[in-house]
DNA sequence: GCGAGGATTTCAACCGCTTGCGGATGACGC
DNA sequence: GCGTCATCCGCAAGCGGTTGAAATCCTCGC
């Protein structure tokens, strides 16, 4: 069992050592290293060099290197909540581009408990990246603001935040439109929103979609119809609870649902409460993820195209650190609908438009 | 907007600036900054350096003093696979600490398609990080292996790997007696299992479990009721198909499954052919994650601890870090069982034992 | 009043690599 | 034969901290 040698980091092999080694300076060294063509060298020492830095097993040394060009090659990933699916994803989309650069991620989840300082920004402040991918601003987002107006490089994904200039976010509007647009196609005119959060970008922005679509659809808003939660499971429940509490019979035939794992306790709730999915109540969530084929039922959801995003916003974090300037993008990709299991015709509609009390067939057991 | 004056990037102040300020030297504001009490300063200087660096905003420069101190403070975490949701828990426990400390995460996902090189040794070869967290070992895994004899600090999270001292598991052994027990305890005797790959630890071990736990119970274990794959939904999947192709008609009655992931697919592909979980089939998956609750039947699973074993890998590293030894270590927590709608007594069990062709009723569609 | 000895603080080297600048070497044209 | 110019390579100065050794300053005992 060969564990006795390595009682000290084996002292890798420096600059110096391969130097020495080669009879040529260190300087030499580096610049064959790099393939600084600025200043050639002979073909001869460069192969040299070249060999022997690999005999050597010669690594150049990261920190080293980045105290003296003052970059890390490193960027930072500020993610909401581990558990959300659909950061997973996003991650894949960003960790495909990092890769292809030779860059590195450091992810730090932002629990926003302990607001100002000892979050995210010690990562820019101490000078561990070279910029940032946010995906927890806020609308108006203090941290953020005062990272950007530094001057700090940082690019904002599936969000939107005052004063920062750097963002991709989706269509979000245009998916409120295709899932009430289902919604229409199938005969509903009792639907409701579970949205997100006002104070962020995508809940605004999936919400006013919602409106216009209804408008389109000639369909008003019932405002007891629409309640904010956040991102979780638990938001999902609360928002359900909300919903019956507000209603009371009068419950909307279907809901679109502005996140998957919100989706997840929304529709929790409306079982308990003696809802059928779909048969009583249909609904939409947004974001596809692989789980949502085998979730009871199987969810009809908005496909968002996440990883598209995180690779998007990599690349014009990575573009903006070599020069180019950012600026607020939405990804191309348009939002889809998958349909499953969770949507169906509303069970008996009513003869005309007009407000009418929803079935009071289902006497909700809560 | 005050998008002007931060073209560069805001010249943050250094060490010197605050010592010319405070009219030291800057070994004397280092010192004081790290409260470093070996070499204590005057009250009055300590105050004034204090004052000064707090009014200029000073932060220490990490990669300078990373450089001096041959500590990054930055660890690797060695992921298989984002989509993973299990590795969500693994990073909570693993954050969790590393936040305490103070310390960051760099996270990259090991695609095993690039093996050798290029992977996460370009990590510790260029000295980014302090130690990683591999998650991704192989029983045999010659990477692991050759950072481990380099002296390199490593240390494996719920797996074990030849030559590598440090690691912490779970008991998956006792998981999957668990899983076997209930299953006995509900009347079932013809029961399978769709293990992990037998080239990781815990697929063995899990796999190893079931053996005793079948023999403890008096079982015959059916080998071609034993079914090897890989911990995602494809691999489920797959080992559905191959339980049905194997055995055609003659299915077991319940299935304890490894893996969450693989357990969705293999309840998909179930379903598929025609058998009902849990009426015709009962299912148990390995790893306790929220989404099991609003599956298709909601899963019964076995609680497996993950984020805490993320704790206590993260703390291990940051000890052996600290100059404590590794170790293998298996955490406290025994696996729970959970029970869901998955699992139900068989449903006809054959009057004595011995074996029986299980019920026909039920012609597989494929 | 003076030297000892501890308390403070400064000096300077160094971590490993990059890079502007200048020196050495050699080829070439006249 | 010599100036000119390329080409190739070494020198040395940092990047921004940390740290052992040395210097300076006080305080105290006699």
């Amino acid at each position: 069992m060969p564990r006795r040698r390595s009682e000290q980091p084996a002292k890798t092999a420096s600059l110096k050592d391969v130097a020495l080694r080669a009879g040529v300076d260190p300087s030499t060294v580096s610049r064959v290293l790099r393939g600084d063509d600025r200043k050639p060298a002979k073909a001869a020492t460069r192969d040299r060099v070249l060999r022997i830095a690999q005999e050597m097993g010669y690594r150049p040394n990261s920190v080293a290197r980045s105290l003296r060009t003052r970059r890390t090659e490193a960027i930072g990933l500020i993610i909401p909540d581990a558990a959300n699916p659909g950061f997973a994803e996003i991650f894949r989309g960003v960790q495909s581009v990092t890769d292809a650069a030779g860059w590195h991620v450091i992810v730090v989840e932002d629990r926003h408990d302990h607001r100002q300082e000892l979050g995210w920004d010690r990562l820019v402040l101490e000078g561990r990246v070279d910029g940032v991918l946010v995906l927890t601003a806020t609308i108006r987002d203090p941290i953020a603001r005062r990272v950007s107006d530094s001057g700090f490089p940082i690019v904002l994904v599936n969000r939107r935040s005052n004063g920062v200039p750097g963002s991709v976010v989706m269509n979000d509007a245009k998916g409120s439109e295709v899932a009430v647009s289902h919604f229409v196609s199938l005969g509903h005119r009792h639907i409701a929103h579970v949205a997100g959060p006002s104070d962020v970008d995508t809940g605004r922005r999936r919400l006013a979609g919602f409106r216009d679509a209804m408008k389109k659809y000639g369909i008003p808003v019932r405002e007891e119809w629409i309640v904010e939660t956040n991102y979780t499971e638990a938001g999902g429940t609360a928002a359900g609870h909300a919903l019956l509490a507000r209603t009371g019979n009068d419950m909307p035939t279907a809901i679109y649902c502005a996140s998957f794992l919100s989706g997840i306790g929304l529709v929790k709730v409306l079982k308990e409460a003696g809802y059928q999915v779909p048969q009583d109540i249909s609904v939409i969530v947004s974001d596809e993820l692989t789980l949502a084929a085998h979730t009871s039922p199987p969810l009809t959801t908005i496909r968002m195209h996440l990883s598209r995003m995180g690779e998007v916003g990599a690349r014009m974090l990575l573009d903006r650190l070599a020069g180019k300037p950012v600026s607020a993008v939405v990804i191309p990709e348009v939002p889809e609908l998958v349909v499953r299991g969770s949507t169906a015709p509303p069970k008996k509609e009513a003869p005309a438009r007009g407000r009418m009390p929803a079935r009071a067939t289902h006497q909700p057991s809560k």
